[in-house]
DNA sequence: GTGAAAGCGCTAACAT
DNA sequence: ATGTTAGCGCTTTCAC
């Protein structure tokens, strides 16, 4: 990276000129401040006349109502959306369709990545501190009683959460169904050396682990798990980080053992797409190793990608997220729990093993 | 999506328990305000007793600082980013290279996404209400007398603008040399009817064009044309939206025109793999046409994928535009220009024309 | 329909 | 080193 010479500071004091006010608008429009607050908030009783009055005041002045100072009395008119990780395309989608269910509102979004080592009730926390008037997060791994307390002063939507909870709501997919489906259709292709990769799962074990439902992986491995053992096949379940560069060489390593997989079931497609780079590059396809994934992201369509994933329609979910806050914040105050049901799409990364 | 039945509304009136201040904590360790309020500023004056002694209180309290309040009057301790894209791969590098250099400092960071048909100035504007301390944008269309006028205020950098402001810093990558070598790169092969493939330009032209310095698109354009007529090439530019499905279609008609290009200059990577997928789906590969893009996103190593495509690092831009907002909050006040310099990686998506 | 006044939780400037 | 006080800009009663 290249400096330019830095600009020369020729002494001009830097004039800072204080933004206007509320006090000011009301000033120059010749009314009170509370006049002026009941117009942006566009609240009952301001007449026609005092209206117009204001709002070209507001014009004129530049005027924008400072959201700190709001939300110390009333609203921010914010959502604050908790994402553990900023390039996962399913999380995309998500925000993508709260994006779309937002347009319309008032309300802005903002987004809190987790930051490197980060976890995710820092993050909510952080919502929590800037008063946003509603929370989205997906932390499978927090415990739900610490959301309960937040969700006491926040509307709260969580995905991907099986527990129950009446004072957040939570949007799921079917995992169950789900891995149901992949398991059937590598079983139907005539797969009988499967591979389970995924994510670690939390260590330790939390207290509340199983308490009201697992975690989303948790019960894709459980499937996975009894459907070989239902078939008297040896389950094999490997865990790595969640960036799909140790799926990677996993894969790299299963493929130099004695006895490949014909078959891996990754726990998403970010994994999947660390798992297909390894095959490809040993030179395989589908007929040596076959894989299916987890979410049906974007890049999965793709003709030279073409992976067999299950669609949870992350778009529709973050659409749901974003009516239900907004259904608290218009006074809901009972509990809602929405679940859809994923859909295996099959494409070309798995067929009928080579060799059985 | 499926909706449970709704928990039961037992009448137990939701108690919202008062969250406490730090007049509560004050009180709870016996001291004022303003000794807490040093605390947690880590500010000077603070005994080590009363350091320890507060901390407890805090701690018992579970008290968290309101960002809104400690924004009316100091910092908020918060970065905002508006990224106009949530998807895109080369913006989300950037926002691994920040969250990195953040991750020592106090800071937390948010992300404002644009909104549907949404512009870039009101999401900028957006974070400014927020009382950020400081705003990293991607806005290559915006006036730059207004980003002044929003740089007075609230230290900003913007990324990919070659323009140059003394209010505000710019980190860019060299468009003009990162072009020439796809240019030159694809004239080696030998191809000749090359397309140029990129987004729409403004329209209409905003005033300020081409006052100093153009968007990064327009430029790469500028040098495809330049590069075009210097061989007595005919060039061929094509505009479309900026997620890839219009970059398709347009390949598609591309390719069954009756003298279709040999290879495609993509303005970027999204546009890229989006010409990649039409190409993969008539059945032809890179010997019928190769395909140039621009951002080497993660997926273009992928060996399914295997793009060409301009490095320009976009973590290290992050990175770097964290470390110009933090030094600008340290106290420097003259702007800096950063640029790189961008690097091709040649990959399989590129090759000798198979009938030059 | 409109305005006056009382805070919201915090920090900064000024005592002590 | 610690405490006191005066706001920051806004919304919200509650008078008029």
């Amino acid at each position: 990276m290249t400096s330019a010479q830095p600009t020369p500071d020729n002494g001009s004091p830097v004039p800072k000129p204080r933004p206007s006010t509320i006090e000011d608008v009301a000033r120059e429009a010749g009314v009170s401040r509370a006049a002026v607050s009941k117009v942006i908030r566009n609240a009952y009783g301001v007449s026609e006349r005092m209206r117009t009055q204001v709002e070209a005041a507001i014009e004129r002045l530049e005027y924008r109502p400072r959201v700190a100072a709001r939300a110390m009395r009333g609203a921010s008119f914010t959502l604050g959306f908790e994402i553990p990780q900023v390039g996962n395309d399913f999380l995309t989608m998500i925000v993508d369709g709260a994006t779309e269910a937002l347009a319309a509102t008032p309300y802005q979004m903002i987004i809190a990545p987790l930051g490197r080592e980060q976890k995710s009730d820092v993050a909510i926390n952080s919502l929590a501190d800037r008063q946003v008037d509603g929370i989205v997060a997906i932390a499978p791994r927090v415990d739900p009683a610490w959301l309960e307390r937040i969700a006491e002063r926040t509307p709260l939507v969580m995905i991907g959460r099986h527990d129950r909870s009446d004072r957040y709501d939570t949007i799921t997919g079917d995992d169950r169904s789900g891995a149901e489906q992949v398991m059937s259709h590598l079983i139907e292709l005539g797969h009988r050396r499967i591979v389970h990769l995924t994510i670690h799962p939390s260590r330790p074990e939390p207290p509340w682990a199983g308490q009201a439902g697992d975690e989303p992986h948790v019960i894709r491995t459980a499937v996975y798990r009894e459907r070989m053992l239902a078939l008297g096949l040896e389950p094999s379940v490997i865990h790595t980080l969640f960036d799909g560069s140790e799926a990677h060489e996993v894969t790299r390593a299963l493929l130099d053992s004695p006895e490949p997989p014909t078959a891996i079931f990754a726990g998403n497609d970010t994994l999947a797409i660390g798992i297909l780079s390894a095959i490809a590059e040993a030179g395989l396809d589908e007929r040596d190793v076959s894989v299916v994934g987890y979410d049906d992201v974007p890049i999965a369509r793709h003709p030279l990608v073409s992976l067999t994933s299950v669609d949870q329609d992350g778009v529709t979910m973050g659409r749901e997220a974003a009516r239900l806050l907004l259904e608290r914040l218009a006074g809901r105050t009972t509990a809602v729990q929405l679940e859809n049901a994923p859909r295996l799409h099959e494409r070309r990364s798995s067929a009928r093993p080579r060799r059985p």
